[in-house]
DNA sequence: TCGCAAATGAGAACGATTATCATTCGCACT
DNA sequence: AGTGCGAATGATAATCGTTCTCATTTGCGA
C-alpha cells in the first residue's frame, strides 16, 4: 500500500507535509527522530516543512495510530513508526543509541502488580539508560570511566 | 537525626528555604510532589519560599541523594524521599494518585536485557499508567468507562 | 560581633511545544 | 479543467516548565 492511501486509511488527508514526514519515518534514516530532528532532516533534503506543522502531523499520526510516542529523559518527545508489537528501550546516556527489546515476563508482571492494586492499565514505559557498547560511542574515551 | 544536621550530612548548609522543603517532604503530606506543588504548599502555610529557589533545593536535594526524581507522563518531574530502595510507579491517569511496587523478576530481567546487549546501566524506570481503583476517583463517574 | 562566601528571590531568559490567524491547498462537484 | 470551500499550512506569538542573572540577604566561622 501506498503513502496516499496509508493516509486515507488513518482518515488523513494526503497532503504534502504529511507525506514528508510519513515518507522521511518509512526511509529507515533513523527509527526514533524528535521533532527537530524531523524537522532538520526535511529541511536538509530541501523538503521545507514549517516546524508547527511537523509538531502537528506527528501528534496527528500518534493519534491516528501510525506512529508511536516516547518520552524518554531529556524532555522532548520522540517518535518512531508503530509496528504494531509494543516493545522497550535501552537507550544509550552517552550517544542517544537506542536498542529495543521485549520481555513477556516482565510485561506480565506488570499487569500482575497493577492488576494485585486494583489499577486497569491504559500504558506503560520501561527505559533503561545505560552506557552502550558501540566502539564510536563516547563513553569509551572519557579518561575516567566511572 | 534532626533536619539541620541532615543537611550538614548532605554537604548543604542549613538555610530556611532549605529546612522548609525538606520537612514538608518529612511530613508526609504528600510522597511525591512536583516543584509547583511543593512551592504552593508553602506558600499556603505561609512559608514563602522564592519558585527559584524551590527548583534550585529539589535539584540539590536529589543530587545530595535526599530525594529521588522521577519524569512521569505530563512534562513535569515529581520528587520524593530517598528510601535507600528502588521502587517503580503505577499513576492513575485519571486522579493521579501514585502506587509503588517493586518486583525483582522485573529487576533481574532488565538487567539482563541490558547485558545481552552490551550495555551497563546507569538507571531506568518503569511506570504504569492506569485507572485506579479508588471509589472518589473521576474514571469511576465518567459516563462511558472505556 | 564582623566579614564574606554562599544562598536567596524577582524577574528575565530559555527550550520544547501549542495556539493564533491570514494564506494556501486538496478535493468533491461541476 | 475550473470553482468553491473547509481543512491544512506556516510564520509568529504565546505558553509551560525550568534555569539563569544579579542585586540583596543570610548562615556561620573567626
Ligand atoms: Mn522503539
Ligand atoms: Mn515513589
Ligand atoms: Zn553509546
Ligand atoms: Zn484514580
Amino acid at each position: 500500500m501506498n503513502q496516499p492511501e496509508h493516509l486515507k486509511n488513518a482518515g488523513l488527508k494526503s497532503t504534502l507535509p504529511r507525506l514528508k514526514v510519513l515518507s522521511l519515518f518509512e526511509s529507515g534514516q533513523a527509527r526514533h527522530m524528535s521533532a527537530e530532528e524531523v524537522y532538520k532532516l526535511l529541511l536538509s533534503t530541501g523538503d521545507d516543512v514549517g516546524l508547527a506543522t511537523v509538531y502537528r502531523v506527528l501528534t496527528q499520526f500518534e493519534q491516528a495510530g501510525l506512529l508511536v510516542r516516547h518520552n524518554f529523559e531529556g524532555g522532548k518527545s520522540v517518535f518512531e513508526l508503530d509496528q504494531g508489537t509494543h516493545h522497550d528501550h535501552i537507550v544509550c546516556l552517552q550517544c542517544g543509541h537506542v536498542e529495543e527489546f521485549f520481555d513477556a515476563d516482565i510485561e506480565a508482571r506488570q499487569e500482575n502488580a497493577a492488576a494485585e492494586r486494583g489499577f486497569t492499565i491504559r500504558d506503560h514505559s520501561l527505559s533503561i539508560y545505560a552506557d552502550c557498547a558501540k566502539t564510536d560511542c563516547p563513553n569509551k574515551t572519557r579518561s575516567e570511566n566511572r
